[in-house]
DNA sequence: CAGTTATATAACTAACTTATTATATAACCG
DNA sequence: CGGTTATATAATAAGTTAGTTATATAACTG
């Protein structure tokens, strides 16, 4: 599985973005990830390895916890793909804007 | 299932990003887009449908063909997501850029 | 109209995902 | 040391996905 595979179907689900969301403000033990969420802790333990093989967040050990947070390069490589949809799309909106100017003109 | 859910899901799938990048060259037919896949012309077609289902093309009807495009507001609302992960993570690398900074003046 | 082309849909199968419960491991606390 | 806390792993059930083949539909073409 490519990276960009595992990073985007690591976002597609809910749970997984709402602990994004969570790491945002700052590290987090599992426990503290689990409290929010009617979920048990295995299956949050579960996200966060889906999570952290997207490379998506980091693990330290902190003698029985394992503190997450986001991963700096997370969001690097999501968006240098992106950027390729993005650059056509622009492009697309500027020749919108190009038949509006000329339909302006014509009135 | 929200449209992130769906746009990301949509994504994560390596046949549909090329399918994409395909677009972002300029709108395809359905038989267009399976001649470059090891894969039959049934399945490009479902992969069209959750594409379109995400939101990420349109299509239109033209006689017996379905020409596919890139949806212009394809990128925004995933962006707009990033965005909140993106903030974080440039005031980290800052916190660092300030930790690496004190190491140098204790130099 | 008959045949062909473009696309969609259905039925099915194999593989993967997500959650649960039960259990293991290992560090911490008194 | 013995109990508790934090986390991981395994077994399993349910649901979803992605592909296949076979078939339907509908528009073009001679």
């Amino acid at each position: 599985m490519s990276n960009l595979d595992a990073a985007f179907s690591a976002l597609a689900d809910p749970t997984r973005r709402a602990i994004l969301a969570r790491l945002a403000l700052g590290e987090a033990t599992v426990m503290e990830l689990v409290e929010p969420f009617e979920m048990t802790q295995p299956a949050i333990s579960r996200h966060l390895k889906v999570l952290e093989g997207a490379g998506l967040i980091l693990r330290r050990v902190e003698g029985t916890k394992r503190p997450c947070r986001l991963a700096p390069t997370a969001v690097a490589e999501i968006d240098e793909w992106l950027g390729m949809l993005r650059k056509t799309l622009t492009a697309n909106y500027n020749r919108l804007d190009d038949v509006l100017a000329a339909m302006k003109t014509e009135e």
